[in-house]
DNA sequence: CACCTATTTTCCTTTTTTGCAAAATAGTAT
DNA sequence: ATACTATTTTGCAAAAAAGGAAAATAGGTG
């Protein structure tokens, strides 16, 4: 395999791996409605504040959200608009995998 | 949250978490010509044969490949057709981090 | 049957990721 | 300046993922 085509295999994976965690999955959901500071993602994300802020220079650092600082506070919101379209894909998947897991008790 | 979203999010982290690897997405890659044999793929694959066994049952277990056995060989193919137009999403978004990492010193 | 081939599984070590608590940073208000 | 608030960073421990070597499995052939 040539450089270039590893390279865009690894490039390619630290950007799925960044949205590789229920917690960070759900930031983005979260950030569909909108920006959102930090706080208000602490609120509804279970895990403590230092590990939401983690999970948020990952998706920051592969691309998938940007940051505003306004005052105290850091406003983030998404900033690729496919990773919605992808998620509904997943969900796509993932419900054809469990058709095919029951295909043999289930009938048509 | 309740019980139902956060299962939503873990059956997604799951899924995508399975693409998250070099090796696994250029066994997708190479499963987009058709379908092939654990030997084909490991003579493309820069790894032992049995971790590249190691990372087709991940794609298994995640729904992502079928698999049909002919005698001595096992047949890897795609289940999922959806995993390309979201990889193109992916390189979109790769090349829109690069053009914002570059605009500093990039003149349109 | 004994032997060969393709693939998977097991066992083990190394590396990476996760997550919390405490400390550090940065902006605001008094 | 001091105190306060929002967020990030650091340091560390636990959990998960990765990868190779060797053993195990399963189907084929003479």
């Amino acid at each position: 395999m040539t450089i270039e085509k590893m390279k865009k295999f690894e490039m390619r994976a630290e950007f799925i791996k960044a949205m590789a965690h229920p917690s960070r999955l759900q930031i983005i959901d979260e950030l569909n409605d909108g920006e959102k500071c930090v706080c208000d993602l602490h609120d509804v994300i279970d895990a403590n504040m230092s590990t939401v802020s983690k999970h948020l220079s990952v998706l920051k650092k592969a691309g998938i959200v940007k940051v505003e600082k306004r005052g105290l506070q850091m406003w983030y919101s998404l900033r690729v608009g496919c990773v919605n379209e992808f998620l509904s894909c997943v969900d796509k998947a993932l419900l054809s995998n469990l058709e095919a897991d029951l295909s043999c008790c289930i009938q048509k």
